[in-house]
DNA sequence: GTCTATATCGTGATAGAC
DNA sequence: GTCTATCACGATATAGAC
């Protein structure tokens, strides 16, 4: 708000991009994330969507950012820093398929130590495998879990295998990403296979 | 042998061009997953290339199958149907960055129902989920492994981490695939973090 | 601020010489 | 059987009009 009026304006441009595309994207469409195929989708031409973000690896990256922040406003807002929250957050994916395939095409891109959204993707791994660390170390604190589990290999297990699913899940959509990764929790927490 | 000259020739070539590939993409090389880039790591121009396989897709899902041929005969054949058979491949994915890189990159482009790979690994991931349920009930049946764990769920997980993990580790190569992976194993057979 | 038009590049695939 | 040369396409990015 302490911004001159015209920045100002493109900022809150830029936002309603990223909201618009994120609808869009959503409910399934597109298969190449490209340019001009999102620049379609949000009633722009390929030259204006690039005024507002001057590559599409900035474009792309922002798109997630603000995927991960509606998520977490929604889902940490509602059930808190939970495992919950997490097969809330899992669940939800699961209607926005368009997300999650450009978020699995974009992290393998990514993987270069050059690319553009590789910062992002390393920062949100080591976010997430923190994370569930914590969740982890409270369930052994209560003395629901093994007090001997590595909580940052566990961690890093969660991540792997909701990331995994995704592929798998894109593959065949018939796969319950939740239900694996119940099952996964459960083995942690000492319980089995009941939910 | 019982084919015409000719014809059993350029099936030779096309292997040794599958050897060479897989040699050649194993140590690192190449960024794109392009037909041109290979051409040249193999020592043939692109047309060349593509005279032994019609597409590219036809040509990058040949290496791969090649690749788990190799594998199969490889380490199966060293330590049988096992969890230990399979921690070996894990562990030597991770002296062939250029395979998994590929692997995963193909993979991704494959969800779309109609691309040429989509059948080989819908085909694949079947294969291995099985695999791993066929380990997990023989726990069972040896009375290592809880009766009530839905075998091909605790499958599903393992193949989706070691997917996800894959990933995980072309973004940071610090990350240890087979420590995730025994740790799960452990805690599926109920076993903690103990190797 | 947004458009049309275009420059430039990299891709897979093909034609045709040798 | 393998090459060089080329085509057709789709991509990002940019120039410049309005």
């Amino acid at each position: 708000m302490a911004t001159r009026g015209a920045y100002a304006k493109g900022i809150v441009k830029r936002e309603q991009i990223l909201t618009t595309a994120l609808e869009v994207i959503a409910r399934n469409g597109y298969r190449h994330a490209s340019v001009r195929e999102l620049a379609d989708a949000v009633g722009l031409s390929q030259a204006g969507l690039l005024h507002y973000f001057s590559s599409k690896e900035e474009l792309f990256t922002a798109i997630l950012r603000k995927r991960d922040e509606v998520d977490f406003a929604t889902y940490v807002a509602e059930a808190g820093r939970s495992a919950e929250a997490f097969f809330a957050v899992i669940a939800h994916n699961a209607e926005v398929p368009g997300l999650v395939r450009l978020y699995a095409q974009l992290s393998v891109e990514a993987v270069e130590a050059d690319h553009p959204a590789h910062a992002y993707f390393v920062e949100r791994s080591e976010r997430f495998r923190n994370a569930f660390a914590d969740l982890i170390r409270a369930e052994q604190a209560a003395g629901h879990t093994d007090a001997e589990l590595d909580p940052v290999l566990a961690g890093g297990l969660f991540l792997a295998a909701a990331d995994g699913l995704q592929t798998q899940w894109l593959l065949d959509p018939t796969i319950d990403m939740v239900a694996h990764l119940r099952l996964l929790w459960s083995l942690v927490t000492s319980g089995r296979t009941d939910s």
